[in-house]
DNA sequence: GCTTGTTAAAATATCAGACATTTAATAGAC
DNA sequence: GTCTATTAAATGTCTGATATTTTAACAAGC
């Protein structure tokens, strides 16, 4: 895989670093590749020099990349990627084509934690938690009916499940909320979003709200897996 | 707080990041503080402003620094730190003055996590999984007897839990074996190793074992409960 | 033939110094 | 007093030279 393919890109090591890091999440270069020599990439953005090399070194940090001095740049399989490290997140979010068993894996992932998470949040949250959780939830709901404005539903959703993370008062826990975005975010893509299912996801998540108000452990737990469950459906990994 | 109260260092960009992250960690400065200066840092430590840089760079990657052209470097707080970046893990790991809180964080969300993580496991687990498992759990068991291999017998105790990580195959579950580390190296430090409660804790450990075996969910949920229960004495969490 | 050592090439890593940019504080004009 | 230049200080960037590491090719010696 060459460079050839990939858009142009205007200004700043950040700008190169997504771009590369969108291409290797898609999947451009196979695990094993040897990446682009630095002059290379350089001259084919037009960049210096030094803006490749920070943009690679956020790509080595993320463990898309492996490099060493006179060999070059290694690409990395899917397995050593940090998928937690919030740089990731970012570049993850918007992709369309992200890779399909990504997307499995961190939909299982959420549901087998999440459920854990919903409960902590109903033994931990306080005040500020619940107000943020009340936040969230009203704007989805307020965003609920139109269908231009399922782009800021989508951002009161993530929102929403983010304040579940954070009401569990756990600092590991609440890392993870930024797993939240990028699968969140390929629902907008994945599904089709009819006003019935969107009322059904609404009602569910008022499920998990009510349980950690409650401070209902357990009825939050099968409150959360009742909203993946609309998850799985709406991602078309059950039908 | 200065840097005279760091010890020198010997070579690398990366020598240099662990050297201050793990004074960052055990809280040298306080969050709000400004981080000193590249120049200052270079001078003290006798390296290239280039060094200091890739060593700041790391530091901010990880969530420990915000650095701001013009205003300069930040140090940032607990909840803004990237603690399942695998390179924290490194820095973690060998601490002895680890903050206290960070350290239950840690042991909350294990408790939490691992019995889902196990239950997983039993479901998921492969031949190659199963062997990694008992390999580590014969290592744990041949090294339980000696104080002396009690450095060893982390490193196994490390190796099972990873193990049970990876069985459940899961890609985002797997990154957060990095975790255990630091975790589980926390314990030499904080337990007594007599011989019966490593008695104690290997029984446990072979409860999970059995159940991912037996591909009992539910049992290995359990199981991997009883070995966090026994943790949390060791780290002298509950008594 | 097989090993070993030498050399050369290619890639990333590092250095040093100048320059650019951003930020905050300060002095002055009105 | 408030607003506006100016200045100082910090991080960010650029450039070219140099160092280090790795691989491969090739020759020497047994």
């Amino acid at each position: 895989m060459t460079l050839d393919a990939l858009p142009p890109h205007q200004g700043g090591a950040e700008q190169l670093a997504r771009l590369l890091a969108q291409a290797l999440l898609t999947g451009h270069w196979q695990p094993g590749d040897t990446f682009p020599r630095e002059l290379d990439i350089g001259k084919h953005f037009a960049v210096s020099r030094n803006q490749v090399r920070n943009a690679l070194t956020s790509l080595s940090a993320a463990g898309l990349l492996e490099r060493t001095a006179g060999r070059g740049t290694l690409v990395r399989e899917m397995g050593d990627w940090h998928l937690l490290d919030p740089l990731m997140s970012e570049w993850m979010t918007g992709l369309v084509n992200l890779d399909p068993q990504l997307v499995r894996a961190i939909y299982a992932f959420r549901f087998s934690a999440e459920p854990v998470v919903a409960g902590l949040a109903a033994q931990a949250a306080e005040a500020e938690d619940l107000e943020r959780l009340e936040r969230a939830f009203a704007g989805m709901k307020n965003t609920a009916g139109s269908v231009d404005a399922r782009a800021e539903h989508a951002e009161y959703d993530v929102a929403f499940h983010d304040a579940t993370y954070r009401a569990s008062h756990n600092l590991v826990w609440r890392q993870m909320g930024h797993l939240l975005r990028p699968s969140i975010m390929a629902l907008i893509h994945g599904s089709q979003h009819r006003t019935d299912t969107l009322d059904d996801s609404l009602a569910r998540h008022r499920q998990v709200l009510d349980a950690i108000r409650n401070r209902d452990a357990s009825a939050a737990e099968t409150a959360a897996r009742e909203v993946l469950r609309r998850t799985a459906i709406d991602l078309g990994i059950v039908s």
